[in-house]
DNA sequence: AACGTTATGTTATAATATAACACTCATCTA
DNA sequence: TAGATGAGTGTTATATTATAACATAACGTT
């Protein structure tokens, strides 16, 4: 990776943090645009993909979205709780699901690789008063 | 619903049988414009709607694709375990993993309505030997 | 049959994602 | 330093997934 690369890679995680809400791929550039007018989907999504390998990020497959991690970065699956009211996700973790959740798959021999665990509904901010 | 409506809905479900692994609604029809070669997406994507609110139909959130319920139809979330080799998918439900998961979100107030759970992995029959 | 309601068809376009290739730049070799 | 090499990035074009908006058709009611 070189310098343009590296600095693609600090602002990416800076753009999501700046917003409590996942946001998509393809809204990123435009916060992005100030230092590179021309910026193009396939930086942002290498910028991803690099970052979501090392744990930074994570992708909300229900949403096609992106976050940066709300905890210390892991490799570990977690379970993402997005909110329909006002977007915001909360990230937790539980290797005893994990495992709850590979001896259902497994019964059957399946042999899990990757884990997605989201959960749809309402946080405590949100809740009816 | 009328006529048209109905067949559409029995032949999303038909199309979806006729292969084990997953479609995406873009690639359905394909198989379907046999009697409609006019067919277009939102005609998919509403009949996709309707039975995926029946639980007919499964949308896999992870690779935008659709699979019949291979189980009787349920409003339950089901875990999707998906073969990354032959992209067969095994559904399984478990009251008390969602439970459990619902324990999770809620320790924050968290009030789950959806769940998404998908395992990639691979498969018994596509092990290596 | 005329009407109103609802569902469906159709066109166009938006949003998400990637393939393919050109270019840059650091590093290595001589 | 000049040139070769290779990894990573930029850019263009395009594929794929999804929906908005409105036209049309079907159906039940009177």
């Amino acid at each position: 990776m070189n310098q343009r690369g590296k600095r693609m890679q600090e602002e990416v995680p800076a753009v999501l943090r700046s917003r409590r809400a996942p946001m998509s791929a393809c809204g990123m550039p435009e916060r992005l645009r100030r230092d590179n007018p021309r910026l193009a989907p396939p930086t942002i999504y290498r910028a991803l993909a690099a970052l979501a390998a090392r744990g930074c990020v994570h992708r909300l497959e229900s949403l096609n979205a992106f976050i940066a991690c709300r905890r210390d970065r892991h490799r570990q699956a977690s379970i993402l709780s997005i909110c329909n009211h006002c977007g915001d996700v909360e990230e937790n973790v539980s290797p005893q699901l994990l495992e709850t959740l590979a001896g259902i798959a497994g019964k059957s021999g399946f042999a899990p690789a990757r884990h997605v665990i989201e959960i749809h509904g309402q946080c405590a901010a949100c809740e009816p008063a």
